[in-house]
RNA sequence: GCCGGAGUGGCGGAAUGGCAGACGCGCACGACUCAAAAUCGUGUCUCGCAAGGGGUGAGGGUUCGAGUCCCUCCUCCGGCACCA
């Protein structure tokens, strides 16, 4: 008898796969189609942790589980290659981050082939790849000229001794730059936007069609923050300006006893001018600009602010003339950037009132609707959500196919000139402009191809922008025609299982839904969401119960676990440890569990035979197909893997094993252990289609000839009684009653509240003087 | 502050309103062994010799019956955070 050997087991199984093309994409049209997809990693240097397959053990079981039930499977994995790590690394050591992102992608595909994912690497893709983000750019260009992509003057993070922007990931929360240590400034800079706030509705009504998480859609909706309320105007006195404010509460115009506008209030400078403290005003909005969002929030709440002196408003509806302040409570980027206070209705109104000792006004509230109209001011719809800014001052990304002509105006690059490639003639290390800016041949190649006098945008894309429309071009990804064909569209699309990170709940899948929409509505996509059904996987703490981290030498490394247990083993663990979508620590001594149970398997098949199967065993069997099959489906892999171990005791219960039950087994253990239930089956010389196939439940088994009826007496369970169970309800009360003699004897049931649950329960309420369940009869 | 989610053995956790603690880990004892490891077996919420009682963060409620539903509160985790 051969002992359990995962190491010759699964190197053997997955050479055979690789050879024979095992997990190729099926293209056969007489097939439904079924697409899983992961979320794409980036490709870091450190590799694979435990934690990073647990999304992908289960998706790669969700896939399995399908092909077995017959469909045509697309499970693709790909590369999210552009971004800032790769980068960083460049700037520190001079390497090309084109060749660390490489060596990085070759690690993480080595790692994950260990793990018998069922991937066709056909598919493979990388973001980083001329022929990837030549259709980046195309799309960038189908979206400008449709009047998607917009150019305007934006605030960014400034470093002003690495000379750079930053994003807003590397300032920390106490305003001062990740890499220099600089206080980080503001500055206002021209940026491209995606008009991503037109299909702002949309995105939220889009969301109660699909199956996902709770918790993602309703932080999507925050994320869009759609708010209805009122644009109304204040005029200034002696004055023919006037100061638009947005208010969810114009019921309340009455009581507005001051207005307040943010620091970046475009009329601030003209109303400074006429002010009384002008100087006082300047250094108010210098000090609260120059602040980042993050310090803004990160101080305490305590309110600050300046009034402009000698100048006021006067409140449409009571005709009071009202002070003006400024304040940095008030947000540039939200409705108007300006507010009419109203201390009695709102708290912080109110702390600012009192702070700066500004009066109070009670009123009677009015109807919004007809307020509004009677000061002149409208109802309007506002959104938290902002236009997605995409232009980054940074090398590793796709290049944004935009020339400026002499006169400064920009230019779409024709098709033909794409992909409009990334310069590799550049100075990684920031100077103050975008790394591209550094590029002589950017530079040549732009005037060569438009003249003398052209220049080159030098801003890349974000990478979000990438991973946009990732899950389009799986479908299709070696087209050079197209982006994917519409064949091929039509065939996969859109993604009915996506699974990845929680982290992700907002940006990357706000931004695929927004592509999928803006392409839908450009004649490429014939539907309105990207992913049918999305699943979060919860983080795999350390054993500490710390986050795997180098710095905290806690990292549990996969390599060492398939070395030491076998994947198949690993697989189980990490489904078994808990419910898929929480957070866990690791526990090693778990995957010697799961070990285990494999190795009873494996044992198992020495006592197997050909007997018909015992009603007891029968009622097990298609009970746990029942289980297993829709524990997948609801992404209770822990429960469903119980499952399979309590088939699994049972069978080491029989002295023999029938044959015919074991191959049910292996076909549901299949799924979460691929190689061992190839190499059993094998040895019981199946061909595939005896047990490549999703096995169904006999549902006129899944109950037993025998019910077990809970009998409580006064509401405490008693006993129990085993009858038929046709038995009829009369009957089983007899039963019941019988059973229950010891507690019932000598006292009076209440026979029309006798409550019979058919084949569970039988409760018997009784009178009771002391305890008076009833009134007395 | 607001919006989610969750509190169950020594640990990870299980339980369509119907036997709380499945399954796994750990631990204890036993078998095998010169011995250990591995493996197998038995036990493992708590009080009690037992019959029986108590027990799912705290308190209340609904119900024949509550870990599960409702109310109040506490704690932890995640997200947003001066959004007018």
């Amino acid at each position: 008898m051969s002992k359990y050997d995962p190491r010759a087991i699964e190197k053997k199984w997955q050479k055979i796969w690789e050879e024979s093309g095992a997990y190729k994409t099926k293209a056969d049209s007489s097939k439904p189609k079924y697409y899983v997809l992961d979320m794409f990693p980036y490709p870091s240097g450190a590799g694979l942790h435990v934690g990073h397959p647990k999304g992908y053990i289960a998706s790669d079981i969700y896939a399995r589980k399908r092909r077995m039930e017959g469909y045509a499977v697309l499970h693709p994995m790909g590369w999210d290659a552009f971004g800032l790590p790769a980068e960083n690394y460049a700037i520190k050591t001079g390497t090309p981050p084109q060749k660390t992102t490489d060596e990085s992608i070759a690690t993480f595909k080595k790692q994950i082939s260990n793990l018998a994912l069922s991937y066709d690497w056909e598919y493979e893709l990388a973001t980083h790849a001329p022929g990837y983000y030549k259709w980046t750019q195309w799309l960038f260009l189908k979206f400008f000229e449709r009047g998607l992509v917009y150019k305007k003057k934006a605030l960014v993070n400034w470093d002003p001794v690495d000379q750079t922007v930053l994003a807003n990931e590397q300032v920390l929360a106490d305003g001062t730059a990740e890499r220099s240590g600089a206080k980080v400034e503001k500055r206002d800079l021209e940026q491209w936007f995606f008009k991503i706030t037109d299909y702002a509705d949309e995105l939220i009504e889009g969301l109660d069609k699909v199956d996902w998480p709770e918790s993602t859609k309703i932080n999507q909706r925050n994320w869009i923050g759609k708010s209805e309320g009122a644009e109304i105007e204040f005029t200034i006195a002696n004055s023919d300006k006037k100061i638009k404010i947005f208010t969810t509460r114009p019921d309340t115009l009455f009581g507005a006893t001051y207005m307040v506008l943010a620091p970046e209030h475009p009329l601030l400078a003209d109303l400074s001018a006429h002010a009384e403290n002008k100087a006082d005003i300047e250094k108010y909005i210098q000090d609260a600009t120059k602040k980042s969002d993050i310090e803004r929030n990160a101080e305490e709440k305590e309110k600050t602010g300046v009034e402009i002196k000698g100048v006021k408003a006067i409140n449409p509806a009571s005709k009071e003339e009202i002070p003006i302040y400024v304040a940095d409570y008030v947000l540039g980027g939200y409705g108007t950037g300006a507010i009419m206070a109203v201390p009695a209705h709102d708290e912080r109104d109110f702390e600012f009132a009192k702070k700066f000792n500004l009066s109070v006004k009670e009123i009677e509230l009015e109807d919004p609707k007809k307020i509004t109209e009677q000061v002149g001011g409208k109802m309007v719809t506002t959104y938290r959500l902002h236009d997605w800014l995409i232009s980054r001052q940074r090398y590793w990304g796709a290049p944004i196919p935009v020339v400026y002509d002499p006169e400064g105006k920009p230019h779409a690059v024709p098709e033909e000139h794409l992909p409009w490639l990334l310069p590799t003639d550049v100075e990684y290390l920031p100077k103050g402009t975008s790394p591209l800016g550094t590029s002589k041949e950017l530079l040549a190649r732009t005037e060569k191809l438009f003249g003398k006098g052209w220049k080159p945008e030098i801003d890349t894309m974000d990478t979000f922008v990438c991973s946009s429309w990732y899950y389009l071009r799986f479908a299709d990804p070696h087209n050079q025609e197209a982006f994917a064909s519409k064949a091929n569209l039509e065939r996969w699309l859109p993604v009915d299982l996506y699974v990845g990170g929680a982290e992700h709940t907002v940006l990357h899948l706000m931004y695929a839904r927004f592509f999928t929409k803006a392409l839908r509505d450009m004649g490429y996509l014939a539907f309105d969401e990207p992913f049918l059904k999305l699943r979060h996987q919860g983080l795999i703490l350390a054993e500490d119960g710390r986050k795997m981290s180098k710095r905290w030498n806690n990292v549990i490394n996969p390599d060492d676990m398939v070395e030491r247990f076998g994947a198949d083993a690993l697989r189980l663990y990490e489904m078994f440890m808990g419910p898929f979508e929480q957070q866990i620590a690791w526990n090693t001594n778990g995957v010697v569990g799961t070990y285990r149970f494999l190795e009873r398997v494996w044992d198992m098949r020495e006592k197997l035979a050909e007997n018909p199967l015992m009603e007891k065993l029968d009622i097990l069997l298609q009970q746990t197909i029942d289980k297993v099959s829709s524990d997948i489906e609801a992404f209770k892999f822990n429960t469903a893997v119980s499952a399979l171990m309590i088939l699994s005791n049972h069978f080491s219960e029989l002295e023999q094993v029938p044959k015919s039950a074991y191959v049910t087994f292996l076909k549901l253990l299949h799924p979460f252990a691929p190689h061992i239930t190839h190499e059993l089956a094998e040895q019981l010389t199946l061909k595939r289609e005896e047990w490549e196939v999703w096995p169904v439940a006999d549902a006129s088994k899944l109950t037993t000839a025998t019910a077990k009826i809970n009998i409580y007496v006064d509401g405490i369970f008693r006993v129990i009684a085993e009858v038929d169970s046709r038995t009829p309800k009369e009957e089983v009360i007899a039963v019941a009653k019988n059973a229950a003699q010891r507690w019932l004897a000598g006292r009076e049931i209440v026979e029309h509240k006798t409550v019979y649950v058919p084949g569970k329960v039988v409760s018997f309420v009784l009178y009771s003087p002391s305890t008076s369940i009833l009134p007395q009869p």
